[in-house]
Parts: C-alpha cells; structure tokens; sequence
DNA sequence: AACGCGGGGCT
DNA sequence: AGCCCAGCGTT
C-alpha cells in the first residue's frame, strides 16, 4: 500500500516537471504579452482598480468573490461610503452592514466582514497584515484574497487564482486537467505563481483577470481580438470553447417552506435565521418547513400555538412565491393573518412596526412578497 | 475531498 | 434549463 501511495506521488511528480519544462517558450510569451495588453489596450474602469489602500482592496475583493462585477459594483460604493476606513466598518452595527449587504447573496461574507474588521482593530492594530501567511489566517481571507491584497496593496508576487485565471490558463496552455478539483487548482495555481511579473505583480494579477473577463470570456471568447492567441494552444487546437473542463454537477434540492406573515394593528411578527442554512443573519416569518406544500391546517401546528392561540385571528389571504438558488429551489406559502390580540412572541421572535421594517435584511423572497403589496409595504 | 452557501445575467 | 461569476469555511 505504501509503496503504491509513493508511486502515485512519483507519478505526479514526474507530470509537473513535465509540464513545467513543456512550455517555457509559451510561458515566457505569456506575462510579456499580457502586460503589454494591459499597458495599451485595456480600457476596463472599475471603482477599486488601481486602489491601494488594502482595507478597500479587501472590501472590493470580499464583495466580489463567486459575484460579477456589474452586480457588486454599487454594494461596493454604498460601503466605501457608509464605511469609508476600516474603524468606520469595525464600529458599525451588525444590522446596519447586514441591511447594506442586503440582497448580494452568500452572507458569511458579511458575517466574516465585521468579524475580521473588529479583530484587525482590536488585536493588529487596525492594519492589515503584510505577507500573505498572515493574511490567510483571517476570516473570510482565502487564497484569492490574500494574493489580491498582498499584490495590490504590497506589491508581493502572490497569483491571484480565480474562475477567469483558471479560464485563461486553461485555455492558453491547453491543459484538460479539470479546474474544480484539488489536484487541477494545486496545479494551476502553482503555474499562476510561476507566470506572475516579478516586477509588477500587482499589474499582472489585474491584467490577467480583465483578459478574461472581457476577451477570453466563458461562452463565446473573442479569440479575434485576443492579443495572445497567437501562442494560445486551445485557438492553435480550436477548442478554446471547450475548455476549462469541470467534473462536478451538484443536485437542486426542493424545499417548501411556510410563512406566517400575522399582523396586529401595524405591527408584524419577525425572526432571524440562526442555523447553519442559508440566509443565516437575515430576517423572516415565523416558518415552518415540510417535504411539501402544505394548506391551511398548518394554521393549527404546534409551532404556532403561540402566536394564534384560539379563534382570535382570522386569516386574510395564501400567496405562494418562488425562488431559485444555486442548490436548492424554495417554494414559499405565505398564510397573512390578522389577530386582534397581541401575539405572544417567543424568545426569538419579535413584534415590528411596519415602518420600521426597512431597518432590517431580508431574503430575496421575504422581498418579494412585501412588495407585492401583500405584506402591505415596500 | 466534498459540500453548502445567493442572486443575477447570459445563452 | 443550465452555466458561470474577482471564493471561503466546514466537515
């Protein structure tokens, strides 16, 4: 077993030497080109290009991670401006970050935000870390963004691997090696920290993931205006639409949840989502969740005995709503109720004017059905 | 190594 | 309907 295990390692180690000496002549062309690209023609403008100031740097990259750049954009700008330095974020009410992020979706991010804010203050100093070890011991800091702030704040020749580099490397050098495994990235990771510019790292991770953002695009790359497809393997093979080659398919999961939107007077039952799920830190309805939709006997769970204890409410109307996510797909069924006694709220749960509704965040769906008119509000 | 985590735009 | 996006943390 032993000797198999070291054979398997042999192997692979004889595969990188191979491909490290493979293509020196189109890994030299590679940086030389792409620079050049990046000094004449790109004319790509974003709001945290060429920044330097590695609290903003952080912000931009954290806002964007598995985000497109049209869609993080104004997040980015409304942050920069509630929360122009790093004190201003680490201050800042959890509520008040949690409704700026409102709507962009994979909060941990923004959980991990004010987490690393508060312990950069409280235990760095209020500065970011200048090497990019340091920086990965932080939360929500991984590899990407620790390559991102130590090449663009500090000038340090660390790669920054994304979903264009892995594209553009993987088209370029024509390798099939699938992008989304261990192996694949350990592989054109360390062919990225080969490739970067020594001199101007910062210049290089920028250019390389413009290029592919703008020409070597995932559907229809535009191969004719590519300055480096004259040593480009995928162009030379004509298989750049081929590639990168991914292994994975994940399965949608269903899941029907059941809101109770229970209104007294003007005011309206909340609560906040604490497991590990999704939408942890974002606001909801009393819920209830079953392997499928479910009517109005639901009115009389258990659960919900609290909040509609006799014959004191009547029920106003059912509405379904729809939202697809990544891995799942949520079917929600709002049951509205009028009570004209005050709900007994639980530990967790609390009762909120509808004007004040605006001071907290909410999933996309929650969204949806307040401003339906629905939810009388939005 | 595999999985969970959003929301939106494009084909 | 499927793919992809300036990824990361947990198990």
């Amino acid at each position: 077993m032993k000797k198999l295990i070291a054979r398997v390692k042999q192997r692979r180690k004889n595969w990188e030497v191979c491909l490290r000496n493979m293509d020196l002549k189109r890994k030299k062309a590679f940086t030389k080109l792409l620079l050049e690209w990046h000094r004449n023609e790109n004319h790509r403008v974003m709001p945290w290009k060429g920044i330097r100031d590695p609290y903003r740097i952080w912000l931009a990259e954290t806002i964007l991670q598995q985000t497109r750049v049209e869609q993080g954009w104004a997040y980015y700008e409304r942050f920069v401006q509630a929360f122009p330095t790093l004190a201003d974020l680490a201050v800042a009410p959890e509520e008040h970050i949690f409704r700026l992020w409102q709507g962009l979706g994979y909060y941990n991010r923004c959980r991990n935000l004010l987490h690393t804010a508060r312990e950069l203050v409280s235990h760095h100093g209020g500065l970011f870390p200048r090497s990019y070890e340091q920086l990965l011991t932080l939360k929500g800091i991984g590899p990407y963004t620790a390559a991102a702030i130590a090449s663009f704040a500090f000038d340090l020749p660390h790669a920054v691997v994304d979903g264009n580099v892995l594209r553009v490397l993987s088209r370029y050098f024509g390798w099939e090696q699938p992008i989304d495994t261990s192996e694949g990235k350990r592989l054109y990771s360390s062919l990225a920290n080969e490739l970067i510019s020594r001199e101007s790292p910062g210049a290089y991770n920028q250019a390389i993931m413009d290029l592919g953002a703008t020409i070597c695009r995932p559907r229809v790359p535009l191969c004719g205006q590519c300055p480096l497809a004259r040593c480009c393997k995928a162009f030379e093979q004509g298989k750049a639409e081929q590639l990168p080659v991914k292994v994975s398919r994940r399965t949608i999961r269903q899941r029907y949840f059941h809101y109770l939107v229970i209104w007294y007077e003007d005011r309206i039952v909340l609560q906040r989502r604490e497991n590990k799920d999704i939408w942890r830190g974002l606001y909801e309805f009393p819920l209830l969740e079953a392997d499928a939709p479910g009517g109005a006997e639901l009115l009389h769970h258990a659960a919900w005995k609290n909040l509609l204890p006799d014959e004191d409410w009547i029920l106003k109307s059912i509405s379904d709503r729809q939202q697809q996510l990544t891995h799942q797909r949520i079917y929600a069924r709002f049951f509205a109720v009028e009570t004209s006694r005050p709900p007994a709220v639980l530990a967790h749960q609390i009762l909120v004017h509808r004007h004040q509704l605006t001071l907290y965040a909410f999933p996309g769906i929650i969204i949806q059905y307040l401003r339906d008119g629905q939810g009388r509000l939005f």
